[in-house]
DNA sequence: GTCTATACGGTGATAGAC
DNA sequence: GTCTATCACCGTATAGAC
């Protein structure tokens, strides 16, 4: 129950989802941690990927929960999709396009970097999926057609994101929220 | 016409797309372009970020020019994304996940980075989803579904690169491009 | 558990000879 | 145009005192 341990975790999800993998030095972190400078490889043994594996795992949980909480208070699955989507912009936005897809930099980067963070991100992704495919499915669609469509969302939210982030404007999230919205209305099959 | 100077931009291009920005070193570039070592500040004197952005601004009309060409060769709209898309599925998968989205990666740490490189970065998908649009309007939909609609696919297939080099399976790509093509199906409004 | 110091490699960039 | 040498800096990681 390491309240310093938590520190790094938590200032090392920030700081890869904002700059990356190999953009976030282990100084960075323990600066705006405020943890001891001598216990990070004190709790983290392995080191910067160690504490990062941690950090998406965290995030994965803590994403995958907001999906399911948010996607559960709404019963139609476009409007739910929308509202969700409608969220993470105003995540971006608030955050000055800082922020948003907390993990998507680090998959990119792990595919040349690192078979342990990219299993994590694959386990990430594939947590996420379900989450939305699930809804699906109670919605009326079948399995197959709720994977492809999760597949959809899950993809075209990262992609949104990084269209946002780069042009300083939500209005791709809200584009994809809006067509996203229309493809969902139709009769489940 | 110098061949040392197209040989730099074509590898740094290249290495940009594997490895992003902070992860593709000047020393690697000049090996693997076979160019002098002495001739990387005569031809770009901005350094890095000057030679990068090139790439990305070159890289960025060589996929226009091939987004227009592959959506001219098939008329219907849903089935001219569709094949576009599973084409790059193709270009993904013999890459062995190494390629794809040519310009992800450093768009998401240019946003932290370097001004410069993120406006060639804005430029770049604005080119594509015009591109997109453009063939949309042909199709006959109105200017702003054609907007919005051109966003989601540049979203989605963007995403759905990230998925598919994460997970080392086109899956994602492919079910991207079956809905995409539902979607563009129905009557154009 | 935490501190300080340090090793060691790699980075982008520059200088000056040729 | 190109080469070589070198710069100052930053990264991760480790050692050893406390």
């Amino acid at each position: 129950m390491s309240s310093t341990r938590d520190e790094i975790i938590e200032t090392a999800a920030e700081l890869l989802e904002t700059q990356g993998y190999r953009a976030t030095g282990l100084n960075q972190i323990v600066e705006e941690s405020g943890a001891p400078k001598g216990s990070l490889y004190y709790y983290f043994p392995g080191g910067k990927e160690e504490f990062s594996t941690e950090a998406i795992n965290k995030v994965a949980q803590e994403i995958k929960e907001r999906i399911e909480t948010s996607l559960a208070e709404i019963e139609d699955p476009d409007e739910a999709v929308e509202a969700f989507i409608l969220r993470i912009a105003h995540h971006v936005r608030t955050s000055n396009f800082l922020k948003g897809g907390p993990i998507t930099t680090v998959a990119l980067e792990a595919v040349t970097t690192s078979e342990r963070l990219n299993e994590a991100c694959r386990e990430t992704y594939d947590l996420w999926q379900s989450a939305f495919a699930e809804k699906l499915v109670q919605s009326g669609f079948s399995q197959a057609r709720a994977k492809r469509l999760a597949a959809l969302i899950i993809a075209s939210i990262e992609g949104a994101i990084v269209l946002s982030r780069t042009n300083r404007s939500v209005a791709p999230l809200e584009y994809v929220a809006a067509e996203l919205k229309l493809l969902l209305q139709t009769t489940p099959e």
